[in-house]
DNA sequence: ATCACTTACGGACGGCGTAAGTATT
DNA sequence: AATACTTACGCCGTCCGTAAGTGAT
């Protein structure tokens, strides 16, 4: 058994079971990927494939037991080569962090200023993505950390460390008869069209559920994955907004008027994920710590 | 990086540093392994070795974490040859079991019996060691469970299945005067020379401490690592026996007393360790049920 | 007919073994 | 002097790329 076996059943199993495509990620010609496929098969004994006819379609049963084991080596092997490269400096290389709109947005900025102080040589990479793309990006290693609110903590290869504790406040233009009361309930927010994120997305899924509970149904008249997006609308007219607290900007946002709801919603936790078998350079450790210091910071800053 | 310049290492480190010694077990020459620890080296930058001259000797920090790394990636190579094994026959291949004198002696041959006739076809393989060796073979994929009473469950890496509950009993020649009471006391166990366990093995320690409570010391002359020693030398009328309950047998040992000691000593747990992250095979999982039915039809006998 | 994978073949790289060299005990 | 590791060198295996072949859509 050797490395590019398994590196090609991985790369083959992230890429729709196309030998061209996982041999084109893997910068080698497709029959090279072929024959790694059909080594490691010969090798175990075992069909590792389901096929049609000269296709590949997917894995069997012990296909994705051995997949499964590939990807911990895999992890293993970068783990080997980041001891390597902490021993060469502590202080350079490359941090990925896969993270939505609204962390990228609001959150990470003065903490992604900070780690950049501290840690120049760094190389910073920031992907986005929906939570369950940022879950899969982590697990397969394709970033170091995910970051977000929800879908972490359920994979079961995942560690997630709690960082930032959020709720949801209301925005709305200036005059809006939504801001009569000075205290908002459900009911109230039900009389008026409701622009929020989409499920999946920034605690959308326990704003429906809370509703639920009260055997309200929300008239959501527009849902986007970015608060810049729903800020847009409510500047528009188009209705009242529900955004998480730390998306509204106490300086830019003067002509949006902002009532706290955590009174009615439960509190959301944001979290830094990552394998849990995976070996954590130092710039690493003090990145989460970064996160943790700075947020805690912003959330007194806005109590 | 390659599987060989991974196994040089662990091979390395299991052979006293010795690079001839490594080359000898991989059935490689020295000048090989050699040149695999030096690539691996290289490519990771890093000085993993301690060095005496050109001798090795022993491993820096991050020779140490990557060990560990490599020791995690053979596991699952071989728990991926495993999930090819499983297909090719369910119910062929070997199981290795590392555990002491008295589980080997007194407590595995019905399971090991029953196992073989379910599983004509595995090859059992039975090695005996310390609970300290066998834990450190477990964690070294030497062999597939360690069994015993010591030392599991202390290791992070090793999951320790509880399989067996034993206690303490007293043998003596028929007739000795501390037969006189119907339930002994640890002070009239003080007042004869005790054969007993060494230390480390069957419970011994927790024996000690047992006595050390109740500030008495117990007469020890003579410790094995092996009942059927003590019962030798308590045959001899060199003293008294302390010795696992399952290792009274009803049959042969009609010539010695035996006097229950449940009363005065903790009860212990013998129990099945193995690497957490290790592939079991059908007949692996059987042997553990097995051998918790078994031993537990055992325990009932014995009340 | 096109696309995707398999089979066939050759060149180049690299691993391992042999043998000679150097440091350690 | 003997042991243990390093360096040097050559053979052989094999890995990958090119190109032709085969089966699906």
């Amino acid at each position: 058994m050797e490395f590019r076996q398994l590196n090609s059943l991985i790369a083959l199993a992230e890429n729709g079971f196309s030998v061209s495509r996982a041999a084109q990620k893997l910068h080698l010609v497709q029959p090279a990927v072929s024959q790694h496929l059909k080594q490691l098969e010969q090798e175990l004994g075992t069909r590792l494939f389901r096929r049609n006819g000269k296709r590949l379609t997917g894995l069997t049963e012990s296909g994705e037991r051995v997949l499964h084991y590939a990807r911990n080596i895999l992890t293993d092997t970068s783990n080997i080569l980041a001891v390597g490269q902490e021993h060469v400096s502590e202080e350079k290389g490359i941090l990925r962090i896969g993270t939505t709109h609204t962390q990228a947005r609001y959150v990470l900025p003065p903490i992604v200023r900070h780690f950049s102080e501290a840690y120049p040589a760094v190389e910073l990479q920031m992907l986005e993505g929906t939570p369950r793309e940022l879950v899969d990006m982590a697990q397969e290693n394709k970033v170091d950390f995910a970051i977000c609110t929800e879908a972490l903590g359920e994979h079961p290869a995942l560690l997630a460390i709690p960082c930032n504790r959020w709720n949801r406040c209301l925005i709305a233009p200036k005059a809006h008869p939504v801001l009569a009361q000075k205290r908002v309930t459900l009911k109230a927010l039900c009389r008026h069209p409701i622009i929020t994120y989409v499920a999946g997305f920034t605690g959308r899924d326990h704003l429906n559920e809370t509703f639920g509970k009260e055997d309200l149904i929300p008239h959501v008249v527009l849902s986007a994955t970015d608060t810049d997006v729903i800020k847009t609308y409510v500047r528009e007219g188009m209705g009242i907004g529900i955004i998480a607290d730390l998306a509204y900007e106490r300086e830019k946002d003067i002509d949006l008027a902002m009532r706290d709801l955590s009174h009615l919603f439960p509190w959301e936790v944001t979290k830094i994920g990552y394998r849990k078998d995976k070996y954590l350079r130092a710039y690493q450790k003090r990145f989460i710590e970064f996160f943790q210091e700075i947020s805690a910071r912003m959330g007194q800053a806005a109590v």
